[in-house]
DNA sequence: CTGTTAGCGCGTTCAC
DNA sequence: GTGAACGCGCTAACAG
């Protein structure tokens, strides 16, 4: 590797100060038009790249932002992930991605870690940090925005906004358009019961079902692994005991998946015997027998909605910001027409 | 936010000078294990933590790593990302990614970005850069490795490394199986005609073919968009011309998943009117219908090679470590049994 | 075992 | 319009 020029470097060369080179580098006035050039093609000359670290010891600036998410391999994530990444680099920030792996202790370590390296702002989704502990911690980055997870009460820093999905509508939307093609008996395959999202779909689900005069019944509400076999297991066992069901919203595509997997050993043709509605609109949602109907949550929108957040609190906009709402949208294909 | 502690205070608080704290901070010997023990709680009392930044702006080191992918959306690369971060945070190391939109002038940038930023190494997934430009970028960077390109020749720096799939044996191996099974024409939708990928997984099967004493006949192998609809077009084209095909391999699951809906459109069963062959083994493989044969590429294997390389080279280990193969496996599913 | 000095590369303050 | 001096927070090299 060849030895990096530095400002000095470039000075020399071009016979002036480092001032100079500085105010040039960073677009700067008070530099004549031909000194200008000058350093410029010095600059072009000997490859010259300021040195963010120095730059940002001296500034308290980094440009750069943490992105903390429970797994980037998960297509969910790395949606979101690509909108943070679009939005920072659009705004000239740079993203450091931390997995936590769904370990609390973890998500720990990365946080302290990101803290180390400086950065200006955190995105941190599905946090699984109790309340108390996030607090403490998020009050040490100078701006931070939660995704998928709500922070309240009075003990919140001014620095942390939150960007939520409306999953309550999302269940709403699902059963209501199983309602009005007819079904009476639906089902919910909820997932996992420490989600927080999984209690807004049911929310959702509930309010359809009394709103249209239906019964709320919790038997027809069944937790399960948000997996293909989670779902095919789930649905196996809830249709052996429940035949009457003619419908069935899940908590994901995956577990819709299975669903439709389940349907294929019992024989039950979809969606005349049993229509399904899955969650996320994954790029499985358009490619599976018979295609799916789902709730699409717009991963990128997410990430990009997070960002625009964050970097207007690192503008200096501190309330009014606090909170942003994506809203899921129904998508209809032939699992649920 | 509060004030963040430097080293200066916690020298002051706990009596001694910042290069005893910084001895314990960084557990090197030469403190006495009081001192130590008193320094400790200082920093817990203060919550200190160092600056990255001031720290690597002295030793040259900033623990960072740059990752450089097209598209950390597509689950190939986030697969990747997922292994190269794994690897990296267990040696200490965070990783800063980049996406590149799979355009050269955009790579251009972020690879200079990424440069300013100081990483200590670089991971740079199917770079998109000619050759030569790619050397002079590479040359800069303290370490690098290329993840499914190729750089050869005398003028690669002794600092870059690379990461491959054998794709020629991922060719080879799904064509064989594809002749063990009686197989005689047999089709290969090879993808977009640019891929080096394509290229090599062509030169398995043609190899395959050859040695089973079958024919090459080139127009059995037709390009397509790496997409469902590319292959549904062009799967529906060959088989109009060439209805005796027996079986497709393709370039990667995308596009066998557009090959079964092809099949659907013109009423072939499958496998036993055309077997299908994909690449890659997605999420999607085992849970369309029929499940999809293909050859599984570990993506987060990927990763972790290229790192693992990256990190031996940080380490000093120059030469002996230039390059990684990573072999494919033959998922053997419905599609081609 | 511990502290002092110097400097990493850059931007800010104030002079010229 | 330009430059010199100082400091950001930390560590390497050398003293004590």
């Amino acid at each position: 590797m060849p030895v990096r020029a530095i400002i000095a470097d470039v000075a020399r060369e071009a016979g002036v100060s480092m001032m100079t080179v500085s105010r040039v580098v960073n677009n700067k006035e008070g530099v004549s038009l031909e000194t200008r050039q000058a350093v410029e093609e010095v600059i072009l000359k000997l490859n010259y790249r300021p040195n963010n670290f120095a730059r940002g010891l001296a500034t308290k600036r980094t440009g750069t932002l943490g992105l903390v998410v429970p797994d980037i391999s998960n297509p969910f994530f790395s949606g979101v992930a690509r909108g943070v990444e679009k939005a920072a680099f659009a705004d000239g920030y740079s993203i450091l991605v931390c997995n936590t792996e769904e370990d609390p202790q973890r998500e720990l370590d990365v946080l302290g870690l990101l803290l180390e390296k400086c950065v200006d702002g955190l995105v941190l989704c599905s946090s699984r940090l109790k309340k108390q502990k996030l607090q403490t911690i998020l009050a040490q980055y100078p701006a931070a925005v939660l995704v998928n997870k709500q922070l309240e009460g009075v003990n919140v820093p001014p620095s942390v906004g939150c960007v939520l999905i409306n999953d309550k509508a999302g269940g709403q939307m699902a059963t209501s358009h199983l309602i009005k093609s007819g079904h009476k008996v639906i089902g919910f395959l909820s997932g996992p019961t420490v989600s927080q999202s999984s209690r807004w779909r049911e929310e959702g689900y509930r309010q359809a079902l009394t709103e249209a005069g239906l019964p709320y019944r919790p038997e027809m509400v069944v937790p399960c692994a948000p997996t293909v076999e989670g779902g095919q297991q789930a649905a196996a066992q809830l249709l052996a005991v429940h035949p009457e069901i003619t419908a069935l919203f899940c908590f994901n595509d995956l577990v819709a998946v299975g669903v439709i997997q389940a349907c294929k050993e019992s024989d039950r043709a979809i969606p005349n015997d049993l229509a399904i509605i899955g969650y996320d609109d994954t790029i499985l949602a358009p490619l599976v027998t018979p295609s799916l109907t789902t709730c699409r949550v717009e991963r990128e929108e997410l990430g990009r909605l997070a960002t625009g957040l964050l970097l207007k609190r690192l503008g200096g906009c501190i309330d009014g910001c606090e909170k942003s709402i994506l809203e899921p949208a129904l998508i209809l294909r032939a699992s649920a027409p």
